[in-house]
DNA sequence: GGTGTGATCATGCCTGCATT
DNA sequence: AATGCAGGCATGATCACACC
């Protein structure tokens, strides 16, 4: 009350002076209350209390109002500016300026001048420019700059909107460009610096671009604010489906700390399931509860408490650091609380390397030492320009190889890489003369040593013809990789398809595969007419060797698939439209123990029991 | 996240011009 | 000549941004 009164001849701004007006109204009506007296006559009515004026009308209105007022109190004004006049100079407020700024304002009482559309339209930073504040500086040089200040002008472009709202639509047209823009930019991985130099570009096709917010920081704003929208809209799908499944895939950093991407895949009223990434979890441990404690964050994020909610039903664990026993650990712990949950086998892009990881111990030491070998091969003209230049000339496959595994260094399994252990087959007679050629140089020492060290390992009758095996067992697991990448793999068919390996790989270890039969072909006292060396010597033990890699493989693989899920699995054949009868009397029948099964495993779910509810009552 | 740098703005002093 | 005013210029404060 008191700082209304106090502003009652402070200011012309037409806000104020309407708030004012109500303000006595309303004084005069408490008055009138408290002495008891009877109602004023119709004639002058008391208006009510602040109506639905909206600022924009106020605001429409103020120049034409602001501008009657001051006529009036001009003249008194004047009188007493002169008045006071002498001595040094005293600058005064002059109010013809009022018509030359129509958003300058100035109140006698304070002796202050301010800017009307900042001191509305400012935002928190620059609270404190003297023409927000109330200015006492009164020169028309002062009101000019700050006419032609940055802050005036943003401020006019906001009141402007206010004033004209079709143009709030242009506005968003055009932040639409520049949020395209920043998503681009996320979704690409293209540093944030691109922001403006893109921007420009569009700006040059003709579209418009807002010129604000082309830094940094505000496409990181962007970016944060369309990754937020995202995830929401994810989230709601996520609470709007029925069930879910989850994906998880570890990754061991030697830097960091160990890492696992969680993936969710849910169900929405039509077409497929749906897979998207739902978080990157940082792991405290690679243990059962590291995993665990995992998913409660990344469920937790999203508020879904995944225990309680019961609505889960799948589960795949892959990733470097993810071994059998974790994963049935983890299938066991997570079923004492959701007992239906299906562990299966999720796509597996690189088998090579888990059973590369998990056949490779002591008693097949030869595997580790094929593998430092290779690399030693390989880096031998990785880290070399030269002798890569070399090895393009001769050996134009092998480099080529060489070249797209990048730093050989961070790869796991050189040996797993199929089209390596080819390379080296293909372009051997090459690889070994030019190695030849490097250990006869004496200048270069260092290079001939490990030029001999090397053409000693090529040589081997024994690592060649491990590396004939081991492509066929590496075809074997490619084409399994190939089967699991596929887009609409079925769960029971990625199961077939781990049978099968099974079977191949049993099928090597009786009986050579194609490469080695190519090599035992080929082999004749010398290969391609490379004298091998410690020929025969190791025939019994290259024999063991082979047959214990073809076992464990086996069992890695059929370790694959959860054996508790593994019926449930099976089951699910019968969604396999293809392997429907033609004939409509035996459709009915089909499958029908395999549905009764699945439906058996999934009868305890609470969420399942809603869902068939919800769906009688449609 | 701290720091240096340039841009912007408010302010005061000075000067030149117009008016009294 | 005195006075008033606009505009130029210098200066310090503050802010945004780039860089480390």
């Amino acid at each position: 009350e008191g700082e209304v009164a106090h502003g009652q001849t402070a200011s012309y701004c037409a806000n104020c002076l309407v708030l004012q007006e109500k303000v006595r109204q309303l004084q005069e009506e408490l008055d009138r209350l408290k002495a008891n007296l009877p109602a004023p006559d119709p004639q002058t009515p008391v208006p009510t209390v602040m109506d639905d004026t909206s600022e924009q009308e106020m605001d429409s209105a103020d120049e034409s109002l602001t501008n009657e007022l001051l006529a009036s109190t001009d003249e008194t004004l004047k009188a007493a500016g002169a008045g006071g006049a002498g001595g040094r100079r005293i600058r005064r407020f002059k109010h013809e300026w009022l018509k030359k700024f129509w958003f300058l304002r100035y109140s006698p009482t304070l002796n202050e001048m301010w800017c009307h559309v900042c001191r509305q339209y400012t935002v928190q930073s620059s609270r404190t420019s003297a023409f927000i504040l109330g200015s006492k500086q009164f020169k028309i040089h002062t009101i000019k700059l700050h006419a032609q200040s940055n802050l005036h002008k943003k401020c006019l472009q906001l009141y402007k909107l206010r004033m004209h709202p079709e143009k709030t639509e242009e506005m968003c047209r055009n932040m639409t460009l520049l949020f395209h823009v920043a998503y681009h930019l996320a979704s690409e991985g293209r540093p944030l610096a691109d922001f403006r130099p893109l921007a420009e570009l569009l700006k040059k096709c003709d579209l418009k671009i807002v010129d604000q917010y082309l830094n940094e920081g505000d496409c990181q704003t962007l970016v944060h604010h369309i990754g937020r929208s995202l995830r929401e809209d994810l989230f709601e799908r996520l609470r709007l489906s029925p069930f879910l499944s989850v994906i998880m895939d570890g990754r061991t950093d030697e830097l960091l700390a160990d890492n696992v991407a969680v993936y969710v895949q849910y169900v929405t009223g039509e077409g497929p399931a749906h897979t998207e990434f739902l978080s990157l979890q940082e792991l405290s441990s690679v243990t059962v509860d590291g995993y665990v404690q995992a998913l409660d964050r990344a469920f937790g994020g999203i508020g879904i408490k995944w225990k309680e909610e019961k609505v889960m039903v799948g589960l795949g664990v892959n990733g470097a650091n993810v071994t059998t026993g974790l994963r049935a650990g983890l299938a066991v712990k997570i079923r004492k609380t959701l007992p239906w949950l299906l562990c299966v086998p999720c796509v597996l892009h690189r088998p090579h390397l888990e059973v590369l990881d998990a056949i490779s111990n002591k008693e097949l030491s030869c595997l580790e030492d094929l593998e430092n070998n290779l690399k030693q091969l390989l880096s031998f003209y990785r880290y070399s320009p030269k002798l890569m230049c070399e090895l393009r000339v001769t050996a134009a496959t092998l480099c080529e190889e060489t070249e797209f595994l990048g730093d050989i260094r961070a790869v796991r399994w050189v040996i797993g890489e199929q089209n390596v252990l080819n390379a080296l087959i293909k372009d051997y007679l090459e690889v070994v003369a030019h190695l030849k050629e490097v250990s006869g140089q004496p200048q270069k020492a260092e290079a001939a040593a490990v030029a001999l060290a090397l053409l000693h390992f090529l040589m081997d009758y024994q690592s060649v013809k491990l590396i004939y095996f081991l492509l066929d067992v590496i075809a074997v697991l490619a084409r399994l990789a190939f089967a699991f990448q596929g887009e609409a793999l079925l769960v029971a068919h990625a199961d077939d398809k781990v049978e099968e390996a099974i079977e191949e790989i049993s099928r090597l270890a009786e009986a050579p595969g194609e490469y080695l039969q190519e090599f035992e072909e080929t082999f004749q006292e010398n290969f391609h007419g490379v004298p091998l060396k410690n020929l025969r010597v190791a025939e019994a033990k290259f024999n063991s060797i082979r047959e214990k890699i073809c076992q464990r493989t086996q069992l890695i693989l059929a370790q694959r698939l959860d054996s508790n899920s593994r019926s449930v699995i099976r089951a699910s054949q019968v969604f396999d439209v293809a392997s429907w009868p033609q004939n409509e009397e035996r459709l009915r029948s089909h499958c029908e123990e395999e549905i009764l099964h699945i439906y058996k495993h999934f009868e305890i779910m609470p969420s399942l029991a809603i869902e068939l509810r919800d769906r009688k009552s449609t």
